[in-house]
DNA sequence: GTGAATGCAAACTCTTTGCATGACT
DNA sequence: AGTCATGCAAAGAGTTTGCATTCAC
């Protein structure tokens, strides 16, 4: 079954009692045509370029504060100091990042032993996980080779 | 070979061309007694509270990022927007963090699958991995009891 | 004596909140 | 009609920067 994400949004948001509204709509359409994480203002400048409506950006910040608390999306924090949010999809797939801390460049990855192994150092310490980051930061292959130069 | 932290960062720092001073010495001496990682503003308070010497805000800031920079200290994010901070050991043991999303609570654990997979993964990307966060959250054990009630 | 290190306060950035207006049910 | 959602602007919180002073070398 393959729903889409923004659907999925729309009926839990329902569900949850809420009403719709252009904002919402906005941050939703653009967040899903995303592949990996942004931060509120590239969103909110987003959607100011390519949305059909304007929207403001506390509204940015409050739907996607009012997403998270849903569970809807995920805000990333790949350091620098900006919290950064993607669609959360319902069937839980996730990826995880790998940053070039030298050319800013991210990389996505997804791994089942790393899962694997977070799952079994949760469970030894008791906790019900609900969430969990994993950034690794590095030199990727081309900065690597221009730093040995 | 053990050599204590606050030595290792002392000879680093000489390498480095830094001189020594007041408010670099208390922050190194406070993060050194602690366990686990630390907020500018908590380093800072503890500093006021129990330090020899005054130290402003801004040179907590100021040393944390030297620090950092050469790698004497890791930047450590649990979300909530605060920036913690670490004693990055030579020897290069660390730990990770599982954070209980009801009662705050963080707890430290090690796993060497996990860094084994994380050294994989990065491995399969070409990546040189130079640091790596991890942080699980989720609800603790007395936490779950409580919810489940 | 020279220049780095420091403390204070002001500036900045990211995020949240107050409030009047507009939109959905 | 009633209430939630929104936009704007102002407020907050965390962090950084400017600058005169102090301190290490």
């Amino acid at each position: 079954m393959t729903q889409r994400w923004s659907d999925h949004v729309r009926d839990e948001l329902r569900r949850s009692g809420a009403r719709t509204g252009g904002a919402r709509d906005e941050v939703v359409a653009y967040l899903e045509r995303q592949d990996c994480c942004l931060s509120a203002q590239e969103l909110f400048d987003g959607i100011r370029r390519e949305g059909k409506k304007k929207v403001g950006i506390a509204s940015v910040y409050r739907v996607l504060e009012q997403l998270s608390e849903l569970g809807l999306v995920h805000r990333v924090d790949l350091g620098g100091g900006v919290a950064r949010f993607e669609a959360a999809l319902p069937g839980g797939e996730h990826h995880h990042h790998l940053v070039c801390d030298v050319c800013g460049r991210v990389e996505l990855f997804d791994d089942p032993s790393l899962e694997q192994a977070l799952v079994t150092v949760a469970g030894a310490h008791g906790y019900a996980l609900s969430q969990h980051d994993v950034v690794l930061h590095g030199s990727c292959s081309d900065c690597a080779e221009a730093v040995a130069s």
